[in-house]
DNA sequence: TTCTCTCCCATCGCCAAACGATGGGAGAGT
DNA sequence: ACTCTCCCATCGTTTGGCGATGGGAGAGAA
């Protein structure tokens, strides 16, 4: 069963591209196609999720983009985290952490 | 540092007041108390959340709700879960599980 | 008695995030 | 020429949560 981020977690997803990206620079149609890959297709993002979600995390100053050609010869935008954008990942990967656990808490105290 | 549920993790509400409710049938003041406590004060639920949220549930059968006295002899509104709601309950907690292990999966990998 | 405090309910209007649908452009292979 | 895949992006809608707001009604204090 495949399920969209966000129908259960939203607000997950900017972290989600950020850490991607963080390995690696990478276009947008690549980050989709590795976030489904690595959570071995638990994990999707449509197209129409992510490139406003890139755009926010461009406003933010979390990510730079520069235009170059991608392995296949297209005309594609390459996203770069900034520093600033790791330093938000970590903060909100912490934050992530310590909800989980808090929630899994109450799940299973009662 | 106080943060409300769906800072971060939207969708995740219900989930959390079906298993307080499960445990015991409570009134909404009641369930909001019982999260905070439960997560030492990490979660938290405003009133304009809450009771939106138990509408939702009552309206999908997921809930029952009758008047009675509380503890303090006021007007309280007492929810108890379903067997729907329990059914619900449990396939959401597992995808919960799922879901947030994919995170995690992701956010370490790279 | 009145006043205030806490308990307990609920709604309205707003905002942000995600989604489906849609609409491209432009390599590459048939 | 045609289709396929890659790659970008927006528009309109829905959904969920939030702040503000507005009660009613016990209980203890003034």
């Amino acid at each position: 069963m495949a399920v969209t981020v966000p129908d259960l977690l939203p607000g997950t997803l900017d972290l989600l591209i950020l850490r991607i990206v963080a390995g690696d620079s990478m276009h947008g149609y690549g980050i989709a196609q590795r976030l489904k890959l690595l959570s071995a297709d638990v994990l999707q993002v449509g197209e129409s999720s992510l490139y406003p979600a890139l755009q926010r995390l461009l406003l933010n100053g979390y990510l730079d983009a520069e235009w170059a050609p991608s392995e296949n010869n297209r005309k594609a935008r390459y996203y770069t985290i900034t520093k600033a954008g790791r330093k938000y990942l970590a903060a909100e990967r912490k934050e992530f952490d310590q909800l989980v656990a808090a929630i899994q808490r109450v799940l299973q105290t009662a």
